[in-house]
DNA sequence: GTCTATATAACGATAGAC
DNA sequence: GTCTATCGTTATATAGAC
């Protein structure tokens, strides 16, 4: 099953990203790393001193791929609407690829703040500054409402992110099975756009 | 520091309730909960069984004044607009008095689906059903656009709920002190009621 | 009901052979 | 590097005195 094409710490790392995401960093077990790692508890060990190491690592490479995404497109040379458009398409479509990372994140830096800000000292993450000068320049023209460029992106994140990170709950309240959901997430690109460059206007 | 005027249970349960909540049930003590709640660990036991017990307790309080609320505001007699407006500021202020409820409750849900299921199994939750069909009259009469009212459901709740949920990681990134973070809420009022409604037209 | 003391189990981590 | 065996600690939970 484990191809050994693949590094040890490659496959522990895999592994404990698997579990980590899965459960969380309090309920997640070592053994169960080393299981689906296809080794065992010493040997894990020895590539990984200890458990907050190992999980430094996985956090780490979660934040890496999960904010650059954001921010590139933010900071893209297109328009606004075009970026909400982009944004909301290509950012949905990374979730459906890792749906469970989002809540990983949000669980851990709010048991642990400093996590997150540790990682922000190494490698600064920019504020998406051209998209937030861009709004401003629209609404000097007339073009936009003035509003808090902030809650525009965080209404954007929100309305991808929620659905994720609430699935289950989402599903049992609305009595949707995964079919029904799937659908729910296509549809649902064509709708945050809509809100979201609807209530720049006007 | 612990008034002895509420019982021992009242004490035990809300000691629980915010180790709980803040915490989330692997990361919680059973130890602690018994120090906060000012008795032992065995007295702790003779209460609650078990830690899955007490946290059967917690969870189903929790989830027994977190959706009635937004029910309730869904069926009322008003229009949808007022319906919305009314239950944006409710909920927002819902969510500033108990803040950590609803990343607590997507969390257990997340892990451990079944305890949900099995709630809505005792108590049935209604769905919004007066809501829905004021809605869909609306675009039958050319009123609204045809949307999935589900749409517009999760994405009132998303953009209420998230920066709650998400609040350490958004003060993080966008570098908020916690009095910006308050001021940030109370503009997300009318933000929200603007984004929301404006989206069902046009 | 409430306590102290303790049983029991699980978990993270290490020692030491190969 | 990789393994088996085991240590030390901490968690939940119980026994039994008061």
């Amino acid at each position: 099953m484990i191809k050994k094409q693949y590094s040890t710490e490659q496959r522990i790392v895999d592994a404990a990203r698997s579990v980590f995401v899965e459960r969380g960093f309090a309920a997640a077990r070592m053994k169960e790393i080393a299981g689906k790692a296809g080794l065992n508890q010493a040997l894990l060990h020895y590539y990984f001193k200890n458990k907050d190491l190992l999980f430094e690592r996985v956090f780490q490479d979660a934040v890496r791929t999960f904010f650059p995404l954001i921010i590139s497109i933010l900071e893209s040379d297109k328009g606004i609407e075009e970026k909400m458009t982009d944004l909301v398409h290509t950012y949905v479509d990374f979730l459906k690829a890792n749906p469970h990372v989002p809540g990983f994140l949000i669980h851990e830096v709010t048991q642990n703040p400093n996590r997150l800000t540790k990682f922000l000292r190494t490698e600064a993450l920019p504020v998406p500054v051209k998209l937030i000068r861009q709004y401003q320049d629209g609404v000097a023209a007339g073009k936009y409402i003035p509003i808090d460029p902030i809650q525009l992106i965080v209404s954007v994140i929100a309305m991808c992110v929620f659905p994720f990170v609430a699935r289950p709950m989402i599903q049992t309240v609305f009595g949707l099975d995964n079919g029904a959901f799937e659908s729910f997430i296509e549809n649902r690109k064509d709708q945050i756009t809509h809100f979201i460059i609807n209530g720049m206007y006007r």
